[in-house]
DNA sequence: AATCCTTTAATAACTATTATCATCTGATAA
DNA sequence: TTATCAGATGATAATAGTTATTAAAGGATT
């Protein structure tokens, strides 16, 4: 691992009371070394070349210390469950990061994504998609409800 | 079910040689008589109640039969697996609709996103997400070689 | 009614994720 | 150094979400 990216791996964990463990460690590094979003098994394969005897589970565990810590963050707030769109109108959602409910935004409520430049060569665009995220209605009435 | 309803299914499973069965009426109107966007498990509470012996496997396979056939779609490319984000600078996602990867975009590459009018009263937004769909590069290389 | 094809329901199988728990590690105090 | 202890790890059981299998039911056509 580079040096600077080591350092900075240390600090997170000093930060957030963590033991910077060698699993951690190589956790950590899997995910800042490479360039794409890797899921936990593929995390848990690049590890595994340096620590063989790590567990998934290990993995996992950490994946979630360090989210809560907000060392990382999640990619998209709706993995885990699959969601269908009967709407065929162009449209925008409002996903709640709460409850993960979906609802439409109507298309005209946003402008359109400006584009300055070209996108990375060789990608092939097919659309751009707009989520507002947020907290909803339901969810924050029951938020202040609590207190 | 609204006539209208009803009219657009049957239109819809002749177009694409479809059974119009009633359990395949009730899924559908599942999920177009309700404002969001659900999951199979709710579809499958939903229609439960109009045909209580239907079977979730009902429910998952005409979703992938309407998904197939077009007439829905996937609210999200990446559900599934969940993917972890190390970048903490502002930043946007390429996002490959056929291998699922996920790739940084520079946050300058596109504008910021104008909101017209106001949001649903209610909800409270933290933050727009863009996302960029398409087809990778080393997608694009595969589908070319194989034809 | 007999035949054929599609769809369905029940359920087994599989994959992704989380929980449990015994063991191990590293830090600190004796 | 050893004893102690909290936290971390690895093995694996448990659970949730999804897909595959298969026998039976339904519907159209002969």
């Amino acid at each position: 691992m580079r040096r600077e990216t080591y350092n900075e791996f240390r600090r997170l964990c000093q930060e957030h009371n963590l033991a910077a463990t060698h699993q951690r460690e190589k956790i950590y590094e899997a995910l800042v070394s490479r360039p794409g979003h890797y899921s936990p098994e593929e995390i848990y394969e690049q590890v595994k070349q340096d620590l063989p005897s790590i567990s998934l589970a290990t993995v996992y565990k950490n994946l979630k210390t360090f989210l809560h810590a907000g060392m990382l963050r999640e990619v998209s707030p709706h993995h885990g469950s699959w969601r269908i769109d009967a709407n065929r109108h162009p449209h925008h959602h409002l996903v709640c990061t709460h409850c993960r409910s979906i609802t439409d935004l109507d298309f005209d409520s946003l402008g359109p994504v400006k584009l300055h430049g070209k996108l990375p060569s060789g990608f092939r665009l097919e659309k751009f998609t707009i989520e507002a995220q947020g907290i909803c209605k339901a969810c924050t009435a029951a938020e202040t409800k609590q207190h």
